[in-house]
DNA sequence: TTGTAAGCGTTATCAC
DNA sequence: GTGATAACGCTTACAA
């Protein structure tokens, strides 16, 4: 005990007071203080004030490893995503976290850096670590690698912003018809070569936005240009050059779509670049909602979710099949999305 | 087991495969499997090739929860911050885990609020979880009860842009540094009354804000009028409010500092509502640095710092205050700030 | 080199 | 009602 010259009341050192120190000084056997804490009915009134002292007199809590040794729940919720720096994850975990923590549930984060290799290694330690259940947004929704790792984890998986299984619970935002609902919105002002900047050609919300685009398209008979499609990453970086080789084009797109977080970023430093004009020179609709896009002058229109809300769901579809092992409740939860219109869009320039 | 038909490959239930089962299957006792699994020297290599085949056949990992017992480190470290969802967090939290799971270690994130007695049940909370390590951005340093719980809880904790104890490591940007150039650089443009929003009275970030802001005045011999700090809040509502209170002052500022990563974008409102043209009516500087300040019109001049390598940093003194317990290193490191030089500054209007 | 057995701190099942 | 006591799954002396 060379750690402090006995600064605190009490004696012992504090690191390891167990049931059996509670016992001796509350002179009653392990087995009651037990049941003490567990609050059984089958306890006197005074055994159970002398306990509950010692407890305060010796600042025990029980050890959640031996507890869960006996089985008892660690009450551990794992939550794997790419990066946390993405302001929609950190929303999600702060939602999820809410949910849980009333539960007395805590979140044990890891993220994946988009590897599934790391995911398979992320999932493999929350499993030792004996996790009651896991949110999950998966990078590649089809890697079979990463699906049978979950299904020999064996616990309760909830994707967000994904969809492995349809079996497996899974939250997301209503991306289609955000996304058929802002590219609708432009062929309406008379847009006719619109692109679509975006990621994630591997889940489902790629998919999703894509099936919205090219929808908006059908329904309003206009051929959409296969060459106006840039759906490989969500980075600002790849906003910022796609964007720059859209408006390179001889026949260039009068509107653009950019769905991802950080695309905004990228898209605009381009268009400042090259020195067009919003939206005079080009129309242009982001999602998500930003202080960015808020503040931007012009200010952007923006296709908007609301991520907190949507980690809450996760959380709350998760409790339920923690609980109710074998219950299988809605299997899929879908936030909606709503469409901002702010001072980003116009009628395409006459050429 | 009532669980699936039996999909898997493996027969037993999966759940709960353990040493002994290991053992059974390779032929051996219990102890060689721990002895294969923890590397001991002393172990032939036929007997150590039928323990792994067993370990691989059955899909068995070490139960931490057991291990924990047996009084190995269950390898987690928590961190407490105000809400996840502040970018600034984000990447620290990003920092602390890539170093971190490096060494084996994984996060347990949980968020106060800013309420104290929460942060107080947390430690509690990780104390009962056994956790290696603290992370911790303190909401109000000086505050006795959380004082008294991490002197009980008697675990390695790293302070995170706040400074409790000397004794304690801790981590923080130059913010006296920063405030004191940004301020210095107004004053040089001319201006004589600049007001500073910001937050964190009860913690160090706001005192070295104050303090560097304070310094420059007094090195420049200009006096500061009390009546243009407005210390309260982080929160973008607070800078919008304080914005428009301070714009319609009959004296008012020609110059702000916002330093809160959340500031803003309340500033940007108050000052769009009120029709001022930046820099040519008022100059700002904002910290930390953002999409928004990066891209706003004009762009807006900021004192950056890395957060994420602030999460670096303390995550490596944590992992040294954990190896090393009684060797006391380096108790604080310093981020450095930089001061980014943009278009929202000009020499004061004249009246 | 490998097997045996004693704990680690709980909870739960017995007797009393 | 309460006190012993046997697990839980692991690590680690100590025996063989």
């Amino acid at each position: 005990m060379p750690t402090k010259p006995a600064s605190t009341e009490r004696d012992s050192s504090s690191s390891h007071v167990t049931v059996h120190d509670v016992a001796r000084v509350a002179g009653v056997a392990i087995g009651t203080v037990s049941r003490v804490v567990n609050g059984a009915p089958t306890v006197t009134k005074a055994v159970r004030d002398r306990v509950e002292s010692a407890i305060a007199e010796l600042g025990w809590t029980p050890s959640v490893a031996a507890q869960a040794m006996r089985g008892v729940s660690a009450h551990v919720v794992g939550f794997i995503f790419s990066d946390i720096r993405n302001p929609l994850y950190a929303a999600m975990v702060k939602g999820a976290e809410d949910v849980l923590s009333e539960h007395g549930y805590m979140l044990m984060i890891a993220s994946s850096d988009g590897r599934s290799e790391r995911e398979v290694a992320l999932i493999n330690l929350f499993k030792r670590r004996r996790a009651d259940g896991l949110l999950f947004t998966v990078e590649e929704e089809s890697n079979a690698e990463v699906r049978r790792c979950i299904e020999a984890s064996a616990y309760p998986v909830i994707m967000l912003e994904r969809e492995m299984d349809a079996a497996m619970g899974s939250v997301g935002a209503a991306h289609m018809d955000g996304t058929r609902h802002a590219a609708r919105h432009l062929l309406s002002l008379g847009h006719r070569r619109i692109a679509l900047i975006s990621g994630g050609r591997t889940n489902k919300v790629g998919r999703d936005r894509l099936a919205g685009f090219v929808q908006a398209h059908q329904q309003a008979g206009i051929p959409l240009d296969e060459s106006l499609l840039r759906l490989d990453s969500f980075a600002s970086d790849y906003g910022f050059r796609e964007t720059q080789l859209l408006l390179d084009m001889k026949n260039r797109p009068t509107a653009i779509v950019a769905a991802g977080m950080h695309l905004l970023h990228g898209v605009l430093r381009a268009i400042r670049i090259k020195g067009l004009q919003i939206p005079r020179d080009l129309s242009l609709i982001a999602s998500n909602d930003s202080p960015l896009a808020e503040l931007a002058t012009p200010s952007i229109d923006v296709i908007r979710y609301d991520a907190y809300d949507l980690g809450q769901k996760a959380a709350q579809l998760l409790l339920h099949r923690m609980n109710n092992k074998n219950l299988t409740a809605s299997p899929r939860i879908e936030i909606p999305t709503e469409f901002i219109l702010r001072e980003s869009c116009a009628a395409p320039p006459v050429v």
